[in-house]
DNA sequence: GGCCCAACAGGACATATGTCAAAGATTTGC
DNA sequence: GCAAATCTTTGACATATGTCCTGTTGGGCC
């Protein structure tokens, strides 16, 4: 149990004994997709929030003109859902899906409530975990209010080392709102 | 005490006794500021977290090129603040200030904390905040992942009703990540 | 080895938005 | 009520980015 990924993020923010983990851990149920699998269909509702172990998924949204936005993509130790549709327990107005073959840890909403009620500082754990949420999405937004493409391709660079690496350049420029012909010019320009 | 505003708030997540509104309340301190004054200044420590009362405040950061950039309105029964600042004690980044005479209730990390310690419901009231920011927040970034300036504007007008006849134009826009003379024309195209 | 398909780069042109400058319009302060 | 300051609109032009299209590359697969 030590060294569990869940535990060590945990343990950044509160400390559990060996019991209490194993608790908290009672309350997810671990999950194996395939690359390309769908994890969550617009539509659907939002049962899970997953923290992922390994492999990479992401949520995105399809507009009305049949183009696809990268709202956030979830590495190792990320979590990852509609956070809206999971929430307020409504159908999902995005999609959730994997780019890699993907182990994760799903947490339902009614477990997420009962974990915090029973074991008080996992509503500790997170709020905090959603007021660092919260905090990297104002950044991100204030990139978009002062930055133009480059800028902001450099700043993803430094929020997700190593993505670059693991998901074409396509999506990239879809997380950033460019199109990946904007982003393959700023390439060029720095070399 | 019934009808107070804070109260209002609160209470449409988790309810409270008369006794207990009092008590919570004992964590804030009132705060009366003037049109134009600066209640946090970039560069100083965020001491505190700001429930507007009455009013109009912002936030907002000046980029390398003089040219500022809005993150935030609070208005009325809204939270606001640097908060990467205030929730790590560590100087600010951004400025924040008053568009109009506010009063507001003002309350210190430390207070924060102490509440939800001695009051759990309030960590599932600050925990349900923080939530529906985030939301907010994902939903700023869609926006400008997949709405041109238009969209956003009339975005706008929806989250913010009212906005429109207390801010001058220019504000509007940099809220929304364009110049105003950009804003202008856009005005220009509706009639 | 040869064939697909996805990813990528690049050119030519269209469009949205920015920049700069100036003129009106409105608000504020005395 | 007037003068000053602030805010808004507008035009001409510059730039960034989008769109559409074409060709190349490279990996997976039979």
């Amino acid at each position: 149990m030590k060294g569990h990924p869940l535990r060590n993020q945990i343990e950044e923010i509160v400390k559990l004994t060996d019991d209490e983990f194993v608790f908290v851990l009672e309350h997810f149920q671990k999950r194996i997709f395939k690359k390309h699998q769908i994890v969550l269909h617009e539509g659907d509702y939002a049962r899970y929030d997953y923290f992922v172990l390994n492999g990479l998924m992401r949520v995105s949204r399809w507009d009305s003109n049949g183009k696809e936005h990268i709202l956030q993509f979830g590495m190792e130790n990320w979590w990852i859902t509609d956070a809206e549709a999971f929430h307020y327990q409504i159908k999902s107005t995005l999609t959730v899906d994997c780019l890699e073959d993907t182990k994760a840890l799903s947490l339902t909403l009614e477990n997420k409530e009962k974990l915090s009620h029973e074991l008080p500082k996992m509503q500790n754990f997170f709020l905090k975990k959603t007021t660092n949420g919260y905090i990297a999405l104002q950044k991100r937004i204030l990139c978009f209010l002062s930055s133009n493409a480059n800028d902001r391709y450099h700043n993803l660079l430094s929020i997700y080392p190593g993505l670059i690496q693991r998901v074409p350049k396509a999506m990239i420029a879809s997380y950033l709102g460019v199109t990946r012909e904007t982003l393959s010019r700023l390439a060029k320009i720095e070399a």
